[in-house]
DNA sequence: GTCTATAGCAAGATAGAC
DNA sequence: GTCTATCTTGCTATAGAC
């Protein structure tokens, strides 16, 4: 059975996704998606059992995309150095920032294990791939032979995250730019 | 004339400027920083005209501080790369994040043109003093010739915000730590 | 499945007594 | 300066009709 548009679940799990993205979880509140979806207050809690079933939907959903977005970047073919680089380089909606490191400031998502399970599992998975493709890059000789794999993950992610922030205060996407430029720099400057 | 103790309308600052850290802007109600200030509700609005004002009073303080507390560090004595890593490394609560870049994920906050002021300007500063110490490494030879100072100020900034975003994720301080340890290796290992 | 009505409660602020 | 009472609005959810 299909239906020919997409239905009213998948609208609300869409708009709750935006609005987590936008606003975060507190300051989203159920009248917001509803409107967002174009659903009405009956229609939204017949699907879920309230804001917070709803957020977990969300959640998943964008960790899941996420995870899977990064990993087509660091998956690719080419140098870790590459890889590494497209995955940074990519385009981004910098002053929106990270619809998942965002949610790391929400004390409610956070208070929360079931809605702060992907945000941890998403940080955890990407700082061990990203491990793994310096760890290749410096056994193929591409990068310093020091280089301290899981240290230099935490540097790429934390660069990534932090470029938002940047960004966010300053309103102009050129201190995330730079941030990335300069990591990139920095990991791949000529080896003694 | 001398209060015997603190007063109300400073109890009132504090008490804002330790919420504000903790749950953010939107989550924060004036009847928590009433009860955390000891403070009853006619007293609050006596003294500010409400939420905002206090706000706008606590924000601006703040970033005063951390700019203290971050110049301190970087005019500190010593080489360059001594007091860059003096201000990574200083001791830092870390799961409670940056008090100033928390504010930067709260809509209501970015949204009100006083309220980001400070926010932006404190972001700002630090970029360009920890541009101004690096470019004064690479010239005393500490860092690579090739070194671009605001790149990497921006790095640095970078690493900082988001190594706070993804230690909250993992709910342990050593994320934070790998990434400040790794940008460090980065920086400072022998040029060629 | 979706709608409207209703409800309890908190946010944010004002008014006026003391 | 501080207190209590009051007000409006929005949040979040439930109930029951259609």
């Amino acid at each position: 059975m299909y239906t020919a548009t997409v239905d009213t679940q998948e609208r609300l799990i869409e708009s709750t996704r935006e609005l987590l993205w936008e606003r975060g979880y507190v300051a989203t509140s159920p009248k917001a998606i509803q409107q967002r979806a174009g659903a009405g207050q009956g229609s939204m809690y017949h699907h879920f059992a309230g804001k917070r079933e709803l957020a977990l939907a969300a959640i998943r959903r964008t960790a899941e995309q996420l995870r899977a977005a990064a990993d087509a970047e660091l998956s690719a073919p080419g140098t870790a150095a590459q890889r590494i680089t497209g995955y940074l380089r990519r385009d981004r909606e910098v002053q929106k920032g990270c619809p998942i490191g965002r949610l790391t400031q929400d004390p409610d998502v956070m208070a929360d294990p079931l809605l702060r399970e992907p945000v941890e599992q998403t940080f955890a998975w990407l700082r061990t791939r990203l491990a793994e493709v310096l760890a290749a890059g410096r056994d193929a000789g591409e990068f310093d032979p020091g280089l301290d794999p899981r240290a230099t993950a935490a540097v790429v992610v934390a660069v990534l995250q932090g470029g938002y922030v940047v960004a966010r205060a300053a309103d102009r996407d050129d201190p995330f730019d730079q941030a990335v430029t300069g990591v990139l720099a920095l990991l791949t400057r000529p080896t003694t």
